[in-house]
DNA sequence: TAGATTGTTAATCGATTAACAATC
DNA sequence: TAGATTGTTAATCGATTAACAATC
């Protein structure tokens, strides 16, 4: 794991999470690269070509070992780490990423939501009650929580991002309609569900070009 | 417009959408490419690259005039193709997506609700009421929407689109956390949410490694 | 051992960047 | 006209695929 990982591998990590955790909860125990091409529909030399950027764990002859692969990819991703996040902003794209992704299966675990709307504070929302984002600093000096998931209006994201990296938040999961840069010590993901919508809009356009011509 | 654009470019253009329709709403006329590779962190010479798969719309020694900018990828994109769309599935997640997701925005229009659990049919959801899924057939026939949104079940989803397909939908985002492969005169978009959530913890991993060696 | 499949090097392909002539 | 910035070609860089020796 010494050199660099290029960005495009790195991208390709967790799809092939999604299609090894599948092979181990189906209790596969082998897997060779063409199977796995097949079902992934990419070739196979790019796949052995991937998996070598972080050591080989397959076997010649033989092919990869997958409780082994799932629980290299788990280290490489990090998704044993047990890593800590609060949610912020709990309208109905907070409230559904606290209800609808699968944290514990990503290594993730919630420590509480927070909202600034008094009507919230207060309320059940799933497992959780919903916190005063006036509690974070305190919160935050106690509990130190890794991730910030960010579900709260363009214009308020920004603000909130400054604040928690001040109180020792590192990873941010933004999915506030804009783009927060990654600077030193902590790492951003910016989530913006709408590009994949104009997505297949182009690809709609495409397609009826096409027919049209 | 006539060779086919580079996959690695199409991928770019929401994210210069975004840039371009926020230049357009503060009214700024006018925008080089230096100045958007600045704000954008890309190159000026990508920008230029990219716009040229579309035909010339910059004009030397001047920039880009903004308004058409805007225009022209809107139309790339098919934000003004006035498409219909049907949301399949309605948890946490349809929920969220019908209410927070700008779909006029991006040309798209939200022409009903479904779903199969009675305890939900009949109930409003923003400014819809849902639906019968058992009503689709006759709804699809008389209503022709293009694209499918679906937020149902992983085991579900797969039939579902395949129903969909027949009654003569062309267009599928699919939230079901499973792969559903475009054929031949569909297109599909499979948004893993996850995903980026795994990227952020492969990156929050990888600078604690960091930092400790 | 023979067959299979990896790990890895070399070849190809595509994407990005640099450079500059064209031109507004 | 002089200055600026595009459109576009050429050079570089990186990513993917092919091929095969190593080896289980």
């Amino acid at each position: 794991m010494a050199k660099k990982v290029p960005i495009a591998v790195v991208r390709r990590l967790p799809r092939y999470f999604r299609y090894i955790s599948e092979l181990y909860r189906q209790n596969i125990m082998k897997v060779s690269s063409k199977e796995l091409s097949e079902k992934m529909q990419v070739t196979a030399s790019q796949i052995r070509q991937d998996f070598n950027h972080f050591g080989g764990f397959g076997q010649q002859g033989y092919g990869y070992n997958v409780p082994t692969l799932n629980n290299e990819m788990s280290q490489i991703l990090g998704v044993n780490e047990n890593f800590s996040a609060i949610i912020v902003g709990i309208g109905n794209l907070g409230h559904a990423i606290a209800n609808n992704v699968n944290f514990t299966k990503r290594g993730v675990r919630i420590l509480g939501l927070f909202d600034s709307d008094p009507e919230k504070i207060g309320k059940p929302c799933g497992v959780h009650v919903i916190a005063d984002v006036a509690s974070l600093p305190e919160f935050c000096k106690k509990s130190r929580p890794d991730v910030a998931i960010l579900t709260l209006p363009k214009n308020a994201a920004k603000d909130m991002f400054d604040r928690l990296k001040e109180l020792g938040v590192r990873g941010f999961w933004n999915f506030s309609n804009t783009e927060i840069r990654s600077e030193d010590g902590v790492a951003v993901e910016n989530v913006h569900i709408g590009d994949s919508l104009m997505l297949l809009t182009y690809r709609l356009r495409e397609m009826s070009d096409d027919s049209e011509n």
